[in-house]
DNA sequence: CGCTAACCGAGACGGTACGTCGGGTCTTGTT
DNA sequence: AACAAGACCCGACGTACCGTCTCGGTTAGCG
């Protein structure tokens, strides 16, 4: 075991939750590390000693689950399109939410500078592989959709098209999402 | 009449110059107006004169074209499937150009901050009424697609799914640019 | 003429003037240039711009006096023991100013880092030409003291010997002053 | 009786070293609890535990003779110019070497923040009762100098003389010991 | 044709935040 | 109980830029 003082968990929490709760107010580019360690009552040092890199508190803040609720597994009733339908309206929903969507922009600015923030905002919105991306793979595999799908290229167009919404002000409803995935599995059934 | 010396052009073509080249090398978040103005030998005030927001430079350098090379104009062969496969394959090529993708992933970080330059970054990439956008209406026009299809969304979809994966720093090629197409118009052919 | 805005004599001013109030304050190990810059309303950068070592701020207040009085012209009597006692007393009695002492306790804190502030508190406290030094090398000139009288080390041991007992914490005294001029001059009547 | 291990003498040694090579290599102001405690490779707590101040360190290194050589003691010939003589020699001498300077420059620092390290410093340079300040009291009693020389002021003048040019910079030699002890002295033989 | 106002370059200014250093305290496991 | 190691909160460091401002100088176009 290494000797001495261990890290602190209590600030590390803190620090996260302050981040996203700041983040939300403040946006990306109003978001400061100094801002962070007062709200969180913790020194700077105890930012930059874990996080060397200001974005990689929100990647972590993110794959925490501290920034965004977990959208509900992707179902599986046998219908493609019905479930992915429902987890783009789903989707819809959590932009609905006064501020999500410019939260959620936000986090578009911290992705370009940061990686692993793309890749938590990804799975956070249905590229994981429990969500819509398994469940299109699995429609392969049982024949609901031709194997020669890219579901990768599939996933993404959906989550691109949400995005893109986010990133002109414009709202993404309901509606959007079933016309987006009628439009994409719609002809498959 | 206003008298006197009125606005100078050349000063204006080196800041949007400088702030290109600037962005290019420092990225989003390295850019800044100090550096500009040495870099373009003007005065700060000359900038904040004409542009009370930074990202303000980044919209109309992108719209004047001095970020991205224009596309050529979306073909229209009366095969929807083969001219927006066309246009994705030079989106593609656009984006394998060395360097690129760090650009596009800069002009997302100003996006966040200016929807004017989303508005701008998304127009280049084919959003424009003149571009795929308009090719997709002129196929409903002319009964090559049929009329409920969203031409908003799917042109969004498209654009979308290349940014994502800028976003997340993997490359867009060719090959992803004709099966993307394919999953989303081929089987209306 | 150099184009441009030209340096602040306010700030200037300002900057001095709280350093002088800060070091008797808080002492030469208690003055940062944070407090100086916020207690002149001033930004860092204008210290630091003018200033690129601390104590060259006090060296300036020094030779402006801005920390210390100037003492009286040393006068020329004829009788060089009563001119240098009439000095030492005065010496005496600005020490005898309640928190002088420990603002000369300061003064060598900085003229430790800085040859300056050592020059300039010499300067102040006899050392100039136009004072003890002065004096004492007009009463060789008239005979009044042996031409191999070493004039700048007799100096120095004035006004080191009222030196060590700022440093010692102990008074100075107008006894002390009279004593001690008349055991280095006295006998030389 | 106290339980478990009493005070490292090891540890006491090694930091007073330290502080030693650590204050001659980066003066009083660039001398660090971190950095001494890092060579003497002790922790922090070992320090603070036994010296609250960081002068304190100084002030007990200096005691210990871990800073400066001993002087040899005064001599008594019965000749108080020559003795004084002797000693100031010594001090010049001392002063000869290189850093030495330096390093009374920074005990000076280290002596205006704290008065054990003043009267410490003062004793290690002669003012101890078996150096000069002795030498001299022991002139008067027999006869050899006046009783009214105040001894202490004399003193504090010759070390004095000797600080005022560490603090300027400029070299104390040979000559101007001799010169020094001649005019406070020599007239009184 | 000369006045004068808007623009220009340069860069100092009051600020905010940066990322680092060190101070002094506290915690952990070892000796 | 003292030790080494080192994380913690905190304050200051010296730097980089922000957006505003103040300089001299340089053009227009109107009077």
């Amino acid at each position: 075991m290494t000797r001495g003082p261990h890290r602190s968990e209590s600030s590390r929490r803190a620090i996260l939750e302050s981040a996203g709760a700041l983040l939300l107010q403040h946006g990306w580019s109003g978001l400061t590390v100094e801002g962070i360690a007062a709200h969180a009552g913790v020194g700077k040092q105890a930012i930059y000693r874990w996080w060397p890199v200001k974005s990689g508190i929100i990647a972590d803040a993110l794959a925490e689950g501290a920034l965004l609720p977990s959208l509900h597994e992707t179902p599986d009733s046998g219908d493609v399109l019905a479930d992915v339908t429902a987890w783009l309206v789903e989707v819809a929903q959590l932009l609905g939410v006064p501020g999500r969507s410019d939260l959620i922009r936000s986090l578009l600015g911290a992705a370009v500078e940061n990686e692993q923030v793309a890749a938590a905002l990804g799975e956070r919105l249905g590229a994981a592989p429990s969500a819509v991306a398994g469940r299109l793979s699995r429609a392969i595999e049982s024949g609901e959709l031709p194997p020669d799908v890219p579901v990768q290229l599939m996933t993404e167009a959906l989550i691109g098209a949400v995005l893109l919404r986010v990133l002109s002000r414009e709202p993404f409803e309901a509606g959007d999402a079933r016309d987006l995935a009628a439009v994409m599995l719609g002809q498959r059934r």
